[in-house]
DNA sequence: AAGTGTGAAAAGTTTCACAGCG
DNA sequence: CGCTGTGAAACTTTTCACACTT
């Protein structure tokens, strides 16, 4: 596999300029430099350009990049030219109001269902997504092939929940548990703890 | 500043440590060795020890380090011995779901207060914090003397609504919204972006 | 014997600076 | 001339390995 040596965080980065870009195809522009893409994306022109550059070859030399063809090779690369469907459990508190965040499906994610212990209550908070009972999750990763869950549910099941929707097929997690997953190591995990994100701001805070 | 040459990251991962001490604690244990919390937290023994060597000597060789004197430094060092007040901008579908998340109060922190441009439909979501209009964001910023901020408001309205908060006070803003906010340097923002993080996975899984 | 603390090596990432293309 | 693509330098972070303490 030759992303191999393509660093971690330049991954993340394409998605902010992806991001960028999408916004500069609504203003109607053609080209952009790296200098003016960096600039709005937070990071240095050199950066973006080696960024880019572990892709192949996009821009021209004294013009920039083709906005367009740039948004698009960077959809390519992350796998999203085409619609990944996504399963959400655990619709409590959370995981509900993820269930009506308009961000996902804005960025091109359709969850296509979600999963509770008590299903009844998820549909009363006025989600659009279908909710099932917890013991229908592998039938529907195996049926739609999902292989992608976003996990919302209470730390002490997380870990089964996670072996459970991994069995059935699912390698990548957005983990919102405030629980290290332990999994097999071809299984992507990103942890989002949000009590970790304020802890880690009050270092810096005085 | 000592701490100018410490890993931002072995900051992030004092959180994690913290928190496994405080499982440790609640089980009863007295002490534990660097392979048994890194276990635990996910990373190497040697990055353990290495973490907490930035901060002083805490164990003894032989032994390991005493559970309970450990968790007490690391929340010395983040600033977490005493309850610190955050405000919530935002209180809408993202918003009102952090209000009610139990995570925050559950790892020390107080949101005291939070604004939205209609107070009244954010209170009708069951939301227990105090929700005020925006307009009076400053006013409790100051008279509370806040330092940290979550940012849940639409992204257009992000800049502005940070420019208002740092000026009556706040450095350090946790950002839901997907903008890179433009701050001055001594502003600490910790961007949480979650369609981000979820077209991150999509990047490794197939 | 068990386990910390730490220099030094290795690995990973960012920045620089400039050659080379359109 | 302007701006990309990229090797090499600088910097940051992780891992190793072992001296040293209890």
């Amino acid at each position: 596999m030759e992303r191999i040596d393509i660093p971690k965080k330049a991954i993340y980065r394409l998605s902010i300029y992806h991001r960028c870009l999408q916004r500069l195809v609504e203003h109607g522009e053609e080209t952009v430099s790296s200098s003016a893409l960096a600039k709005v994306a937070g990071v240095k022109p050199a950066q973006l350009r080696k960024d880019l550059a572990y892709f192949g070859q996009f821009g021209t030399r004294g013009l920039g990049y083709p906005v367009a063809a740039l948004a698009s090779m960077i959809r390519d690369v992350l796998g999203r030219e085409h619609l990944q469907p996504v399963v959400l459990v655990g619709a409590g508190n959370l995981g509900s109001a993820l269930l009506r965040y308009p961000g996902f499906q804005k960025e091109g994610f359709e969850v296509i269902a979600a999963f509770d212990a008590d299903p009844e209550a998820a549909l009363a908070r006025g989600v659009e997504v279908p909710v099932f009972p917890e013991s229908e999750l592998e039938r529907h990763i195996v049926e739609r092939e999902v292989r992608m869950a976003i996990l919302c549910v209470p730390a002490r099941v997380a870990q089964a929940v996670a072996n459970r929707a991994v069995a059935a097929g699912v390698t990548g997690i957005l983990n919102f548990s405030p629980v290290r997953l332990e999994l097999p190591e071809d299984v992507m995990v990103n942890n989002v703890d949000l009590a970790l994100e304020l802890e880690h701001l009050s270092f810096f805070v005085r």
